[in-house]
DNA sequence: ATCTTAACCATGATATCCCATGAAGACCCA
DNA sequence: TGGGTCTTCATGGGATATCATGGTTAAGAT
């Protein structure tokens, strides 16, 4: 397995460690030291990746001129809030809980694959952002079998 | 750990000793016998790196052509302004007193991390500016994904 | 001699390592 | 197919090492 499917909750104990997924590290592949943790841009969650991702998101912000202040704001919101957490015999990590709390993680951390990232969420504030996304799609009239069957116009395969 | 990631709150003692995270250090390598620090050009804060990163700047601004104005301005600026500070057996600084003082640190240091570089601040002022910097990343409705899509559209490999 | 600065030593808190347990699922063999 | 075993994994606790921080002593400067 290569992406991080599905989704796993699991319990942070008192010492603040938390399993991560065994499916999540097994995707982690080479790099399976650790992750790496950050505060998402866009929702109350954190953003988890591994460590070869991020180099490849820094190389990708050497590679295209962004704006300066662009550039400066992800280095210091980026870089500068993230947290390398390396696993343990057992594959914990140890949430920090400044993180933790600052997105309303608690007792549980609910870990979400999104392929080529993973984030980590409060359960409960989980399932309200999934019910909205999910009314969100239906809104726009997304759905997977459309997405492939515009895809097989171009390429031959699909999926 | 090959970069500066993560922030970190440590105090200064009544002597204006402040520990440099560990990882920091870890990050340092090879010439780990202190840090550089120098204003930062940009924010109330200073900017900090290793030896090896100040003469690597050295270098490339030697490369490009730069007005003579500004290149008088950057020599004053960061290597007139520089100070060189090794570490103690206990892996601390002594940070000067009129450096802290003139970005605003007290008796508390943030150590954030920017990849190659790293900055000090004083901690309260720098939620401040962590807080603007979000929501300017989300007004201006940046998302790593995307930053990582751009890129991979120059390069041939994708993720 | 006194003040300042740097090396050395001490301590508490925190995180890391190592081992134990229990539950759930996979697998095997009648 | 049903029962039983074996493995994988999440979780818990105790021991140990790391690290931030404070103090003390020695050395050098004024």
């Amino acid at each position: 397995m290569a992406v991080f499917l599905s989704n796993f909750v699991n319990k942070i104990d008192k010492k603040g460690r938390v399993s991560v997924p065994a499916s999540f590290r097994a995707a982690l592949g080479s790099d399976a030291s650790g992750i790496v943790v950050f505060r998402s841009l866009q929702h109350e969650a954190l953003d988890g990746c591994s460590i070869g991702h991020l180099e490849l998101l820094s190389q990708s912000l050497e590679k295209q001129d962004l704006a300066p202040d662009v550039y400066e704001l992800i280095e210091t919101t980026i870089f500068g809030g993230s947290v390398q957490l390396p696993f343990d015999g057992e594959g914990r990590i140890s949430l920090p809980s400044s993180l933790a709390s600052s997105v309303g993680i608690e007792e549980e951390v609910a870990f979400v694959g999104r392929r080529k990232t993973f984030q980590l969420w409060n359960p409960k504030k989980l399932v309200a952002h999934d019910a909205a996304s999910r009314s969100a799609a239906r809104a726009k009239d997304i759905s997977l079998s459309k997405i492939i069957a515009a895809a097989s116009k171009f390429e031959n395969g699909g999926f």
